[in-house]
This record gives structure tokens, C-alpha cells and sequence, in this order.
RNA sequence: GCCGAAGUGGCGGAAUAGGCAGACGCGCACGACUCAAAAUCGUGUUCCCUCCGGGAAUGAGGGUUCGAUUCCCUCCUUCGGCACCA
């Protein structure tokens, strides 16, 4: 049975039936928000047409992947972006807002290992489901551009994007030792492995490496491009975790000459990448990482022994162990010999596991002089330690207790001795800079940059994504699949063996095919792409989606992208957020787009704890379903509330109790606007007061939508509804102000709860349809001024009184309204005062 | 260790070109309505004291200023990222 809000009981009390015209005017979202959403829809309200004649505005926000249910983190997510949409459509804008689905991946393929059932089946399963959960947000989606990244006619272009990659250089196949999810039993890129213990992103379990052929895509070309965030208003944080993540380093790349009579001029070159060229006279040995291919020919026969010992046993340590930072230090003598090039002092090689073969060029001068790592083995194994950095103004080298890494004057360094050296880093620091041109000059090496960055390996060894289109013939190698011929389609007759091998390796026929160069018997490869290659697309493929001729329709390109404003998680700051920038600028590069970035505004949302502050999981059972609270209270007040209940880049634990607030908050909405018996007008109404809050309030909610600040423009629009209260109570009802105010309420409220501000709108004000077309209202500036103005009066920095002043009025009148005061009298106690400061007509400041 | 974000009532939070700290809401207390409860409406609600008045307070301490949640310095705590990166 259905409960009536007990003020609308109240009323019918007061006011007999028969008395009244019958008419339903109950607040009863359940019936009014799915009726307003299949009328929007039937009337294709949100449709989004290339219109040359506005300006646009390319709202998005992270797709979700159909795991089958929605949760409060989507909401949380989507309902504020869609009020932010909805408002700029309302500014004038028109306003593409997209949605579909990241539909690859893991999930699915793990599930049907499990229980046999299809992961395409059952991803369009979810798909459904999620897709009617969506819907009952009421946000204005265009649904007719959704996306679906495992439909073939998505994936097609996917695979295109590949070859396109792969045709100019940007993908290409290497051996390497690869990081691998023993779980999900598949490779990972770099970015995927996450954290000091080194756990896959998707399930939490640590990582192992293999020594895997794998394709990559060169993202390393664009490291010092995506490093560049002038034309992006990104979060700070999210530009500094990808700066960190490519963690650019400047330096020099020095060749040291190993002595061996086993090694070509060539070979016995060695390079060694340095930040620090200004210590390379103190450089006293070298050290090659274990892995190093010239370990082998440089180690000594009395050595050998020992050296093979090592390198068998960092073989065998994990990476974890080998990368605890705290480790001390080991390592052993090769029995080898190089010459320092800046001095030709003949040093020592040695071999330690802190050396590592995946930076730089696994090869280190060390400098333990100045540097801890290279001080603590000097110490560890008794190598000399040369000081050639000495602190400014200090006379005589005592004995070096610790690495030192300030600034100082060079000494110990030949041509070089009394530059001075600060903490800068590359060509800042004079005592690099200097050293770099000399080194240059001199042919023994060059300025460098080095990047922790690495390139994108896309090869996934699992059934549910996009194949790789590319085919393998043993005479002509790799070649892609012809252009023609995409998609290459993914089998749907597999068998799901929890084997660690692909089902596309296992099926009998699938991957044989002919070679596109001979015609010959060839195979496919059989792996397929990370799923963030799906996805780094996707706002593309919005543009028109299933486009049978090319990934995306031009005009639709040129009108709408690049994306304005992208809203979603921090979660993805180098993942999908790294790799999206990578494509952009590449497809840029192949002709295929224009402009150097896809999103330009991006913010994060927080996430929404449970009510425990703990993180929400199923498993830990804490979760809070949306679907529930919308049967409870109806979209509009949930949406109201995830805009109320925190900072929405914050977050904040859920609060069951809270979002009973915003709910009475809505019904008091609700009966502003329906109750059938408003006090009585006064005809005599002065509606100013009333005008200045209303024109406030639009002033500062305009304001915070533009901000994102979503949790003040409900606390204002509150207040301005208790304030509609009180000016009712007045008699203000009928009057030309409340009738202003009533509209530009409606307005106000429609981004944020759409479907009661149409029902008010239109069935309750008999507006015309749709308040959802309507413009956002203009401030009126004068209406919105004060006209007497109330500043606190502060004695030597307290407050003590207040007065009350004309909004104009003068500074030298402020001054003696404020001296007037009797209270502020007694504070001066006789005196007079030194100083009287008006400050910006909002205080004075009286100082005896 | 390095980089970043954040610390404000019982709780979520508001207020920064330096100007009334605690808007708005939750919770709580009291009152109205009710046979009663729920709902609704109203009032109060940072803390302390000698309570018609006064004092303290925005993680801690210092500084600049007539005035600091806001700016500067030194710490502390929490969260996130990176980490033997040469």
C-alpha cells in the first residue's frame, strides 16, 4: 500500500474530501520517475545531433564494464556528471552525453571456466540488466551511440587501430622478460602490476616473470609529449602520478672501454647512463647488472666460479626480494677491468643484483662517494672511495662517514676542479652542464634522458577480447591481416579449461589461415589485446558507433571532439587515462585524427566508503544497492544525495541516516509546490527580499555547477527553499517575485532531480514541456544586491558590536557608524583609536 | 626514503584575492500535533567558566598582520602513488 507523506495527510485532514476537487498529489516517485523517463525517451529528448548553429559540449564519463550490477560507486560517478551535462545543456550548450560498455575482459571468461556458461552470453546478460539500471538514473544518455566493445562491428575497428599501429611502427612483436598474473594466467603490461608487492590490477595476485614474445605498442616514443599538460585542465594529482610514472631523468650517457682481449673494439664498449656526470671522476668501479650479456666474456676463470654462483641465485630470487629496497647490498668481482674514459683509471667490474637490466643500459659507473647504493657496497666489499664533490668552503677531506649529495665544488677532477655544483638537476646544475658539453666535445659521450616508462604490452593469453589481426607464416614472418577481411571473429565454439593457455590455441581450426603475403599455410596469433585498448578508443566510437565504413564518421569527429569534460575514478590515472593520451597522439600522427588531446577537462570523483569507513565489498557484505534506495526513495533523491553527502572529488562513508535528509528535503519540494492550500496572499507582498535570495542563490549554484561543487548547490538550494517557506508564510504567494522564484527553482532542480522538477514543472505549473528544454535563467545583478548591509565591528580584533549600514554607504561613514556603536565605546574605554580599517565593506577593524 | 592529497563540532561537510569559524544536512534534546507511535512542524545544539556576561577553539608549535581555517617556517597524523631508476 502506498504511503502518503504525512503532510499531505494533514492537509486532507483539514480539508474535507468532497470539499476538493479530487486530485492525486501524492509525492510518488515509483510511478512519476519511470513515466517521465519513457516519455523522454519516446520523445527522444536527449537524442544529440551535430546542430552547427550552438556551440557543443562533450560530456563523458567512464564506461562501465558489465560485471551485472550497478553499484553506488556508478552512481556516484555518473547521476553528478549527468546533472553537470544537463546544466550546460540547459547553459545553451548542446550536450553529447554517451554510454556503453567496456564489454572484454576477465571476468566473464573466469566465470565460464567456472559454470560453463558463455562469456558472450552472459556479458549481453549484464549488458540488459545494467543497461535498465542505468535508465532509472534518468540521466540523459543518448542511448541510440551506445557502444559495445566485444560487438564485432566495435572490435573490427579495434583490430584496425592495431594494424594502423603496427603499419607505422608503433606496434611491434620483441622477447623479454614480462610481468605475469599466474591467476588470470596472462601477461601484464607494467602499468597493470601495481604496488611494492607487485600484485596484478585485476585480482590482487603477485606477479612472476617470464621470458615471453609479446607485441607492444610504443608508448615510450611519446614519453616526453605526455609529459606535457599545457593544453589540459587535469587534477594536479593526476598529472603528477603520470609524470612520476614515466619518471623522466636527465643525465648523460658515458662509454667506458672494458679491458678484455675476448671482445671486439665494439663490444668493449660499454655505456652507462648517469645523472650525475659531474662525480665521474670519482667513478672507482663498475657494476653490470647479473643479466648482463657481457658478463660471460669478461669474467675471469678464477672468478667464474663465483660469478655463476650469483647469477644463479638472483635468477632464482623473485623480483620482490630482489627489489626490497632495505636489502643490503651483495654482489661479486667479475675478474674484469675497464678504463674511466675522463681519467684512465683502470677499474673494476663488478656484478650485484642492485644493477638492473630493465633500466638504463644495465651497466652503472659508481660513484660511492656520492652515492648511498654505490657507498654501501664500496664499504660492504672494500672498494676505494674517491671524493670529488667537497661541501662549498670546507678545506681538507676527512673521511667520508656517508655518501654526499648536496652541493659543493669539484675537486679531484682535473680540468674540472673548483666548478661548482648545486642540486639542480641536468643542464640547471652548472657542474653537469658543464661536463656534458666537455664529454661531447671529447667523443667519450652525450647529454641523455632516460624514463622509467616502458612500452605497452598488449598481448593478453585469454579467449574474451579483441584478436590480435595479425598472422604468421613461416616464410614470410609476421604480417596483419588484410584490411578487407576484418573482423577477424572471435570463435564462439571454445572449450573453457582452466589450462593457462588461451581457448584460441586449443581450438582444432580457428587459427589456421593462409599467409596474406604467399598464400601459403600460415597461423593466426592467437592471443588477444588488453582490454584497455578497447577502451582507449571509445569515445570515438560514440561518435558513430557500428560505422561500417571507418572507425568514426568525420563530421561527427570535427564537430564534437575533442571530449570537454571527462569525469571518472583516479584509479586509471596511468592506466586507461595513460594509454587513451598514447593513442590519441598516435592516431594523430598516422592522419587518422586531429589535435593533440582527446579528454581537455578531466575530474576525478572520490570513492563512496561504507558506512564503517571501510572500503564497500561483497564479500565483506557492507555493499549499498542503488537499486534499492531508488525503490526506496525514488533516483531523484539518491542522485540528490551523492551530490549532498560529501566533497564529490572527496568521497565519504555512506550515511543511511543522511540521505534520509535530502529525501525530506524533496518532499518538502514537493509540497511547496502542490499543497492545495497555501496561506493566504497578501496583496500588499513585498517580493525584494524574496528576489535578492532567489538571484543569490542562482548566482552561486551557477557557480558551483560550473565547479563541480555539486554538495552547495543542494545546501543552497535548501536554504532557498526554507526561505520560500517563510516568504509563503508572508503572504507571498500569487505575488510576480514568487512566481519568478518558483520557475528559477524548477530550473535549479532540473539538472539535479530531473524527474520531479518536470513533473512540477508541467504538470503542477502547467508550463510547457520540456522544463528540460528550457535555458538555465540569468542572474539579475540588481535584483541580487543588498540594500543595507550589516558589519561586524571588531575592538582590537574581537567582535564586540554590529551595525547596520546602507549598502553605499561611504568608508568615512562605515567609520563613524562604527564609532557611534555604545559597546564599541565601552571597549575603547576613553581612548582613541590608532587605526579604523574598513575592510572590503564586510568588517571594521577598530585598533586602540 | 621520494612525490602528492588531506587534517575544522558527536558525524558528513561550509567558509580561503586574509575579514563574523561551524552554512546546509545528519544525529541528539525539548516542545507542538496525536489516545499513542511514526511522519510533520517549531526551538535549541563547538567546548569551557563564576552562564543577561566572558573566555578558548579549525592536527601541534612558531611567524607575518589591525585581523590567519586561509600566507610563511618547523613538526605530527592519515590516505594515495613510486621506490636499489644509476
Amino acid at each position: 500500500m502506498e504511503k502518503k507523506p504525512a503532510a499531505i495527510q494533514a492537509v486532507a485532514k483539514t480539508q474535507p474530501a468532497e470539499s476538493k476537487p479530487k486530485r492525486d498529489i501524492s509525492f510518488n516517485p515509483q510511478e512519476m520517475e519511470p513515466r517521465w523517463q519513457a516519455k523522454w525517451e519516446a520523445d527522444k529528448l536527449y537524442r544529440a545531433v551535430i546542430d552547427p548553429s550552438r556551440p557543443k559540449h562533450y560530456a563523458l564519463t567512464m564506461l562501465p564494464y558489465p560485471s551485472g550490477d550497478l553499484h553506488i560507486g556508478h552512481w556516484y560517478a555518473m547521476t553528478p556528471s549527468d546533472a553537470r551535462a544537463r546544466f550546460k545543456r540547459m547553459q545553451g550548450y548542446n550536450v553529447l552525453f554517451p554510454m556503453g560498455f567496456d564489454a572484454f575482459g576477465l571476468p566473464a571468461e573466469n566465470a565460464a571456466i567456472k559454470d560453463g556458461i558463455h562469456p558472450m552470453k552472459r556479458t549481453y546478460q549484464n549488458i540488459e540488466r545494467m543497461r535498465k539500471q542505468l535508465k532509472s538514473m534518468g540521466a540523459m544518455f543518448d542511448w541510440e551511440r551506445e557502444a559495445v566493445s566485444c560487438d564485432p562491428r566495435y572490435y573490427r575497428w579495434t583490430e584496425w587501430f592495431f594494424i594502423q599501429l603496427y603499419k607505422h611502427g608503433l606496434a611491434y612483436r620483441k622477447m623479454s622478460a614480462v610481468d605475469f598474473c599466474p591467476n588470470c594466467n596472462t601477461t601484464l603490461a607494467r602499468e597493470q602490476v601495481i604496488g611494492e608487492n607487485r600484485v596484478c590490477e585485476r585480482c590482487g595476485t603477485p606477479v612472476i616473470k617470464k621470458d615471453l614474445e609479446q607485441w607492444f605498442f610504443k608508448t615510450t616514443k611519446y614519453a616526453d609529449e605526455l609529459l606535457n599538460f599545457d593544453e589540459l585542465d587535469w587534477p594536479e594529482r593526476v598529472k603528477v602520478l603520470q609524470t612520476n610514472w614515466i619518471g623522466r631523468s636527465e643525465g648523460a650517457e658515458v662509454q667506458f672501454t672494458v679491458i678484455s682481449d675476448q671482445l671486439s673494439v665494439e663490444e668493449s664498449k660499454v655505456t652507462v647512463f648517469t645523472t650525475r656526470p659531474d662525480t665521474l671522476w670519482g667513478a672507482t668501479f663498475m657494476v653490470f647488472a647479473p643479466e648482463h650479456p657481457l658478463v660471460d666474456k669478461i669474467t675471469t676463470p678464477e672468478q667464474r666460479e663465483a660469478v655463476e654462483a650469483y647469477k644463479a641465485q638472483a635468477a632464482r630470487q623473485s623480483d620482490i626480494e630482489r627489489e626490497a629496497a632495505d636489502k643490503e647490498k651483495t654482489g661479486v668481482f667479475t675478474g674484469g677491468y675497464a678504463i674511466n674514459p675522463v681519467n684512465g683509471a683502470r677499474i673494476p667490474i663488478w656484478i650485484a643484483d642492485y644493477v638492473l637490466m630493465s633500466y638504463g643500459t644495465g651497466a652503472i659507473m659508481a660513484v660511492p662517494a656520492h652515492d648511498e647504493r654505490d657507498f654501501a657496497f664500496a664499504k660492504k666489499y672494500d672498494l676505494p672511495i674517491v671524493e670529488v664533490i667537497r661541501p662549498e668552503g670546507q678545506e681538507e677531506a676527512g673521511e667520508l662517514k656517508a655518501a654526499y649529495t648536496g652541493p659543493g665544488v669539484m675537486v679531484n677532477s682535473g680540468p674540472f676542479n673548483g666548478t661548482k655544483v648545486n642540486t639542480e638537476k641536468g643542464r640547471k646544475n652548472p657542474g653537469i652542464s658543464a661536463v656534458i658539453d666537455w664529454l661531447e666535445q671529447q667523443g667519450i659521450g652525450k647529454e641523455a634522458v632516460n624514463y622509467r616508462y616502458r612500452d605497452w604490452l598488449i598481448s593478453r593469453q585469454r579467449y574474451w577480447g579483441a584478436p590480435i589481426p595479425m598472422i604468421y607464416c613461416e616464410k614470410d614472418g609476421w604480417n596483419p591481416v588484410p584490411e578487407d577481411q576484418l573482423p577477424v571473429l572471435l570463435p564462439e565454439d571454445v572449450e573453457w579449461k582452466p589450462t593457462g593457455e588461451s581457448p584460441l590455441k586449443l581450438h582444432p581450426t580457428w587459427k589456421n589461415t593462409t599467409c596474406p603475403v604467399c598464400g601459403g599455410p600460415a597461423e593466426r596469433e592467437t592471443d588477444t589485446m588488453d582490454t584497455f585498448m578497447c577502451s582507449s578508443w571509445y569515445h570515438l566510437a560514440y561518435l558513430s558507433p557500428y560505422n561500417d565504413k571507418a572507425p568514426f564518421d568525420e563530421a561527427e569527429y570535427n564537430y564534437w571532439m575533442p571530449v570537454d569534460t571527462y569525469t571518472g575514478g583516479i584509479e586509471h590515472a596511468t592506466m586507461h587515462l595513460l594509454y587513451t593520451r598514447f593513442f590519441h597522439k598516435a592516431l594523430r600522427d598516422m592522419g587518422i585524427t586531429e589535435g593533440n588531446e582527446p579528454m581537455i577537462q578531466l575530474r576525478n570523483q572520490g570513492m563512496v566508503l561504507a558506512e564503517d569507513h571501510s572500503k564497500m565489498s561483497k564479500s565483506r557484505g557492507n555493499v549499498v544497492a542503488p537499486d534499492l534506495l531508488v525503490n526506496k526513495y525514488g533516483a531523484d533523491t539518491v542522485r540528490a544525495y551523492l551530490m549532498f553527502f560529501a566533497r564529490w572529488e572527496m568521497g565519504a562513508p555512506w550515511d543511511s541516516q543522511g540521505i534520509e535528509g535530502t529525501a525530506r528535503w524533496m518532499r518538502r519540494v514537493w509540497t511547496l509546490f502542490t499543497d492545495p492550500t497555501p496561506p493566504q496572499t497578501d496583496p500588499a507582498y513585498d517580493g525584494r527580499h524574496l528576489r535578492r535570495r532567489v538571484h543569490q542563490t542562482l548566482k552561486s549554484v551557477t557557480h558551483d555547477f560550473e565547479n563541480f561543487e555539486f554538495n552547495t548547490i543542494i545546501s543552497s538550494l535548501m536554504e532557498l527553499l526554507n526561505e520560500m517557506y517563510k516568504a509563503r508564510e508572508a503572504g507571498a504567494v500569487g505575488s510576480p517575485a514568487w512566481e519568478e522564484a518558483t520557475e528559477i527553482y524548477l530550473k535549479m532542480l532540473a539538472p539535479v532531480a530531473p524527474h520531479i522538477a518536470e513533473e512540477l514543472w508541467t504538470n503542477q505549473l502547467g508550463k510547457p514541456y520540456s522544463i528540460h528544454q528550457q535555458l538555465w535563467p540569468q542572474v539579475d545583478e540588481e535584483a541580487a544586491k543588498e540594500d543595507v548591509i550589516e558589519l561586524p565591528v571588531q575592538v582590537n580584533g574581537k567582535v564586540r558590536d554590529r551595525i547596520t549600514v546602507p549598502a553605499d554607504a561611504g568608508e568615512e561613514e562605515i567609520k563613524a557608524a562604527a564609532l557611534a556603536s555604545a559597546v564599541v565605546q565601552k571597549y575603547l574605554e576613553g581612548k582613541t583609536p590608532k587605526k579604523i580599517i574598513v575592510a572590503n565593506k564586510r568588517l571594521v577593524s577598530v585598533v586602540v
